[in-house]
DNA sequence: TTGATTTTGGCACATTTGTGTCATGCATTT
DNA sequence: AAATGCATGACACAAATGTGCCAAAATCAA
């Protein structure tokens, strides 16, 4: 785990969730998962029972269009939540891929765990509150990109908030995460190369 | 309000929130306001201090973007909650302009309200995280389009997803929420219109 | 109603992005 | 070392979208 979290309690702590205020059994249900590079971590048309907190290493989710590409919606990493969160809760299929792009360590919550928490914690309820809220924040702000930026902006601003993950990523995932496609991308950074 | 909700509390009924389970000044807090065709609700660079709930109405969210183009990011219709919900609980100015494109009737929830029915009620709690979480959801499925989708199949999903809110918004303001120029949807519809 | 304003449709041309293909370099495996 | 599979850069051409402009139609206000 990174240096400033040694356990998923930890963490939890920095959102003033204290360990004392939570039933000792939803701990009891947490397992690890270790994936190695390119493993799925959850495929397509399954139903997840399990939310996942990436200890370290780094997730996609992609799916498949009509065409038949893969296109990148999310990159997870380090301390982060990861998974389809509607499909766990809906208890639907999910239409997205999970792979590993490293090696990846993740805590496993069995949804139970997780409703049992929420219907017994009012905190842990707060904490999913406002991690919603957050989530929601940063798509919000993604969604922005694609209504006011050039497929050439949207890059920038990518390894300019990114700077640490940009070196990580393949040029294909990244372009399909920005919703061009790879050669597009080639001649985008052709040209910044340029000046 | 619509016919399926008379009231404020008639609505939180149907996400099994008691009115008994609230505290009776959470509702004393709550004031109405009318609005009317382009009057703005929320300008740029201000701090909102309300969270708003439409009764009846379309509002829209836009933003200028470097170019001086006004692009619009949402739209806000009756039985949902309106406003820069970031800003309003970070205490930031919004970046947003929220414009009525209709006379709109709103519910004024202050933000201090909100707080306090937080921290007392657990049943508010989990309605907030459940209408993150759904907002949220939607908010991925606008992101896949864009990712997977050309103009034209953005514009078809809309009007099919929307079939009550495709004819009450201008094409100019349509055409920037689906991320292309007024022209550019004219092209696509004169196309389509020749099938 | 009239007049002003906004919305819409249309067009030519510029720019951006997609598509299909190929060659090179790099890493991994045998 | 040799062979294999990816990732990347490059290019020509096609398709989609943006830009600037104008006129007709619709809407709104006086």
């Amino acid at each position: 785990m990174s240096p400033e979290f040694r356990t998923y309690q930890d963490y939890l702590s920095s959102f003033d969730i204290k360990v004392s205020d939570l039933l000792g059994n939803f701990f009891n249900h947490l397992s690890i998962l270790k994936l190695k590079k390119n493993n799925i971590y959850l495929s397509e048309n399954t139903i997840p029972n399990e939310l996942g907190f990436i200890v370290n290493g780094l997730m996609r989710s992609y799916i498949i269009d009509e065409n038949g590409n893969e296109r990148t919606i999310n990159f997870f990493t380090e301390l982060n939540y990861v998974g389809d969160y509607q499909s766990l809760i809906s208890k639907t299929p999910t239409m997205y891929v999970f792979q590993c792009l490293e090696n990846t360590t993740l805590i496993q919550i069995p949804y139970t765990a997780l409703e049992e928490g929420y219907n017994q914690n009012p905190v842990l309820e707060k904490h999913g509150r406002i991690l919603a809220e957050k989530k929601l924040s940063m798509q919000n702000n993604r969604i922005k990109t694609f209504l006011t930026q050039t497929a050439e902006q949207r890059y920038l601003s990518f390894i300019r908030k990114n700077p640490g993950l940009f070196n990580r990523i393949s040029l294909t995932h990244l372009s399909s995460y920005l919703g061009i496609e790879r050669q597009s991308l080639t001649r985008i950074r052709k040209k910044l190369a340029s000046f």
